[in-house]
DNA sequence: CTGGAACAGACTTCTTTGCTTACG
DNA sequence: TCGTAAGCTTTGAAGTCTGTTCCA
């Protein structure tokens, strides 16, 4: 079964390299852990630094760049109105690798392509000049060229990514500090004071109802009191009185549910009676054109503030509490506020905030849209707004707001569902209740159900781009906790944060199997800064971490459900259809349709017969089983045919002319396992090696050795079985491809087995020889290296004895320095001292003009010009005395001109030293140094086999 | 809301026996 | 002059997987 198209070549003896494994690309994790990895913790600590104000932007308006870069007159989409000066060397090099990208068949008219091809036979269109503009503020809508429908690239998806990870850190800290704020004990002073005393009460009676303050002694009724009346009703209508219900006092009244609970709806009936929502909040616009993010920017930055154009903006601590004597405000600042609020109540509360990004898709939550027609238009306020919801009645007498306030402009109506609000922490259950104190209905969520009307969803999230992502409540104590799955539908992952969120990366472990994989969950690593320490948690901690915030997992259908769907079975491991099959798998012969699946509907109906995955078998082609040491059977039927993969030149060649000789494509038949048997070659007869056509012997698995042979996989094998006379086959173990061409790799020899031991034997000592050739070959080049080096030497003393020398001393006069003038003037011939103290690196520098042109310090290092330069000294001193054997850091590589090479050699001497950057390390085992050192230095020779190639 | 088709990009797998030049 | 070794080069092509959009 000669599968190959013969042809002689030379081959190389040595083995080459294992170039498929090198080829292998390594599991990188995807640009997105970079980018997470760097910006998690480094960027969250220089947020630290900005300062509070420049976090009250709105959204897309986050560090921004500023408005002269000419950086953004590429093709680039908008995606990055979230540069930061800390990722602009990351940008440009973003935008270098974009150039590369450019696809230059971009510039071509798709119809003209068949011009790249020889033998056209159609018109050819008109040569056209090719015109680029490039519009610094353009924004790439869509492909300029028709029919080139393109997808955003790699880096357009990597610049999102970033975009997004900068924001939702942005927004984050931005939360962070909002919560610090609310913790202000003025603010709660301004809204405690505001509190009537309708209020007042009800949260004494909570107090007292909670356990959490004993009841006061029985008042004596006011006359005429409401209550009294209320309480003579309930004496009447029961056998208790209204004291005796609690029997121990202190404890907790639960007998109408956790108290805390009317507590809240009273209060958020009398926020949302008093808030005024004065301002737009945040929102999600979505990526704008460059030139609407610059616009507004430079608005921003120039303009005075106008927040219905760049946001409400609470810049210190001093507004806040303004805000709160004022209570007004956007609708995000109403949450907040009103956070503050139960915190002054002594009550544990949580800023609950639900990050509203840019995203890292291309969907229309990501595409910028413009102001929305409702979101900030002067709308006169519905009357009925007021009495909505208002269980508390207690508030109503206290109201005395200006009746101009239903004549406010109304914001963000258009935003259904909240994006700042509470937690509070029932102190009675430990559990936790949000409570939205503006927008929903149902203001306070006790069940799971009240809990998912939090997430944003419909037609009307859709168009205000509210999304659910990251939730994040931030607790009194400053630390912030991903409270997300309490908010999504039954619980379940990833629900509606699925293309919002960053995903959990799955990183395969390296050197594992396939299927073992290391989570990488990018919120998480952001989110640890903020996390409570282990030590601090609190019972409401651990309850909801068993129940709400318990994350679960999509249910799974069943597999094997009565009703197919196309899908179902294409992941099903039982079943599948003849479509599914890959290119290598193939139905045994004989396999029984289990049923028929019906797929499409109405007169595209079609039916398909649905095998069992049991019944199908990989194929391969004779090529590939033999290469797994198999041959087909003879008289073997292949279970398929399929298109022949041709890769190589010769390949290419030989389908082309069949295809024009057929007119069809030709195909290749591939055979399953069971139509395949072990190649098992001849034994060999008279130590005689069989050889294929290439005079070669296929070695791909071990059993294709012919029995009584032995493969010796050494190199420079061939060499010495021609010198002992053996007969050999060279032995090709897998093939290189590249360049069009497959070339065998081959590692070493297939020999007959009994002259195995007399090769090994010959190879050990020819190795033996070859390593003593080398040596003794690099110990004459070191001899030769020494003899010109003092060479060097005797010259340098006979230039000194002849010109004297300048000293230290004179070297303010070096301007001037001329060896001819020094030598009339009879300069001294100082000593080269070894010990001598060298100025610092630096001062060295500073003169470095000043020397010599001549003086190179006779190949010495001279003094101060490389920090260990006295070390090396002494080195040399010692290599002086014993001129045997050692190494020396320069290199003369021609007698005739000395100085020049001199000269040459210093600056090689530099650079090699820069190079090296390890000066230190490398002076610590000085014999191994001085050997790499000729090794560098000596590129070329092969001092040191094994070292190089 | 779900399933399916169509599409696109990223990634993986398959492929099967030089040619030229420099140097010893 | 001849034999040998190094360097070239993976910006191929097809298949598979995954995600998105649109439609019914």
């Amino acid at each position: 079964m000669p599968p190959f198209v013969p042809r002689k070549r030379h081959l190389s003896a040595d083995p080459p390299p294992a170039k498929r494994q090198v080829q292998a690309k390594p599991a990188t994790p995807a640009a997105v852990v970079d980018v997470s990895d760097s910006d998690s913790d480094s960027d969250l600590s220089s947020l630290s630094d900005v300062p509070e104000s420049g976090l009250d932007t709105p959204q897309g308006l986050q560090g921004p760049k500023s408005g002269n870069s000419n950086s953004h007159a590429k093709l680039k989409d908008d995606g990055d109105d979230d540069d930061d000066d800390d990722d602009e060397e990351k940008e440009e090099e973003e935008e270098e690798d974009e150039d590369e990208d450019i696809d230059w068949e971009d510039a071509i008219d798709p119809n003209s392509t068949s011009t790249t091809t020889p033998n056209v036979t159609g018109p050819q269109p008109e040569l056209q000049d090719l015109e680029l503009t490039l519009d610094q503020n353009e924004q790439r809508e869509a492909p300029e060229l028709a029919n080139e429908k393109k997808g955003p690239s790699k880096i357009e998806r990597q610049i999102r990514v970033q975009s997004h990870c900068m924001h939702v850190q942005c927004l984050l800290f931005h939360n962070a500090i909002r919560n610090a704020w609310i913790n202000d004990e003025k603010v709660h002073e301004i809204l405690r004071k505001k509190l009537p005393e309708g209020i007042n009460k009800e949260i004494k009676r909570f107090r007292v109802a909670s356990g959490l303050e004993l009841p006061e002694p029985k008042p004596q009724p006011p006359k005429g009191s409401k209550k009294k009346k209320i309480g003579k009703q309930a004496r009447k209508n029961k056998d208790w009185s209204e004291d005796s219900q609690r029997l121990e006092p202190g404890q907790p009244d639960m007998s109408r549910g956790d108290p805390i609970i009317g507590l809240l709806k009273v209060l958020v009936a009398y926020w949302r009676k008093q808030y005024r929502i004065t301002a737009p909040g945040l929102r999600k616009h979505g990526y704008r054109p460059i030139a609407a993010v610059e616009a507004t920017v430079k608005d921003f930055r120039n303009e005075e503030h106008d927040p219905e154009k760049h946001g409400e903006r609470i810049a210190n601590k001093e507004e806040f509490r303004t805000a709160a004597e004022r209570m007004q405000g956007s609708r995000d600042l109403g949450a907040q506020l009103f956070t503050a609020l139960i915190r002054a109540l002594k009550i544990e509360a949580r800023l609950v905030g639900s990050l509203q990004p840019l995203g890292f898709g291309w969907t229309k939550a990501e595409t910028y849209t413009g102001p929305s027609k409702t979101s900030a238009k002067s709308v006169v306020m519905p009357a009925e707004k007021d009495s909505e919801d208002s269980p508390g009645d207690s508030a109503d007498d206290e109201v005395d707001r200006p009746t101009t306030r239903n004549r406010q402009p109304q914001y963000d109506r258009d935003m259904p569902f909240p994006i700042y609000w509470t937690e509070v922490a029932s102190p009675v259950t430990h559990e936790v209740i949000p409570v939205d104190p503006l927008i929903l209905s149902n203001a306070v969520a006790t069940t799971p159900e009240l809990q998912a009307a939090f997430e944003p969803r419909g037609v009307k999230a859709d168009r205000s781009k509210q999304v659910i992502c990251y939730v994040v409540a931030h607790s009194a104590d400053g630390s912030a906790k991903d409270v997300t799955t309490r908010y999504l539908k039954r619980h379940t992952w990833p629900g509606k944060t699925k293309g919002f969120r960053m995903p959990v990366e799955k990183i395969p472990l390296p050197g594992r199997r396939r299927g073992q994989y290391h989570e990488f969950d990018w919120f998480r690593v952001v989110m640890r800064p903020y996390a409570r320490p282990a030590n601090k948690r609190t019972e409401v901690d651990e309850i909801e971490d068993k129940k709400d915030l318990l994350r679960k997992q999509p249910e799974k259908k069943k597999a094997d459900q009565t009703t197919d769907t196309l899908q179902s079975l294409r992941q099903s491991p039982e079943f599948t259809l003849e479509r599914f099959l890959r290119r290598e798998e193939a139905l045994v012969p004989g396999a029984e349709p289990v049923r028929m699946f019906t797929s499409g509907k109405g007169a595209k109906a079609k039916q398909e017969p649905v095998y069992r995955r049991a019944d199908v078998v990989k194929c391969m082609s004779a090529e590939s089983w033999h290469k797994e040491g198999r041959q087909i059977l003879p008289g073997a039927v292949p279970l398929k045919r399929v298109p022949i993969r041709s890769v190589t030149l010769r390949r290419k060649r030989e389908v082309d002319e069949l295809q024009r000789e057929t007119g069809e494509k030709p195909t290749q038949g591939l055979y399953s396992r069971n139509q395949t048997e072990f190649i098992v070659p001849p034994p060999i007869v008279d130590g005689r090696i069989p050889k294929n056509d290439y005079g070669n012997i296929d070695c791909f698995v071990p059993t294709m050795v012919p029995r009584g042979a032995s493969h010796v996989p050494l190199p420079g094998t061939v060499r010495i079985c021609k010198k002992l006379g053996i007969d050999y086959a060279e032995a090709v173990t897998g093939f290189e491809f590249g360049s069009k061409m497959a070339v065998p790799v081959i590692q070493g020899v297939v020999i007959a087995a009994e002259n195995e031991d007399l090769l090994r034997d010959a190879w050990r000592i020819d190795a033996e020889e070859k390593r003593k050739r080398e040596e003794l070959k690099a110990e004459k080049r070191i001899l030769q290296t020494w003899r010109k080096f003092l060479f060097g030497l005797r010259i340098k003393e006979r230039v000194q004895e002849e010109y004297g020398a300048f000293d230290a001393t004179h070297d303010r006069e070096r301007d001037s320095y001329n060896p001819f003038a020094a030598r009339k003037r009879g300069h001294d011939t100082p000593e080269f001292d070894p010990d001598v103290d060298f100025p610092d690196h630096d001062e060295e520098f500073e003169h470095e003009d000043t020397h010599d042109p001549l003086d190179h310090g006779g190949g010495f290092l001279l003094p101060g010009e490389e920090a260990d330069a006295g070390a090396d000294d002494d080195l040399i001193v010692e290599h002086h005395q014993e001129n045997r054997k050692r190494a020396t850091p320069v290199v003369i590589d021609s007698e005739d001109d000395d100085l020049s090479i001199l000269s040459s050699e210093k600056e090689e001497d530099e650079g090699e030293d820069e190079d090296g950057a390890n000066a230190e390390e490398e002076g610590e085992e000085e014999e191994e140094d001085e050997d790499e050192d000729i090794a560098e230095e000596d590129s070329g020779s092969d001092y040191v086999p094994g070292k190089r190639k």
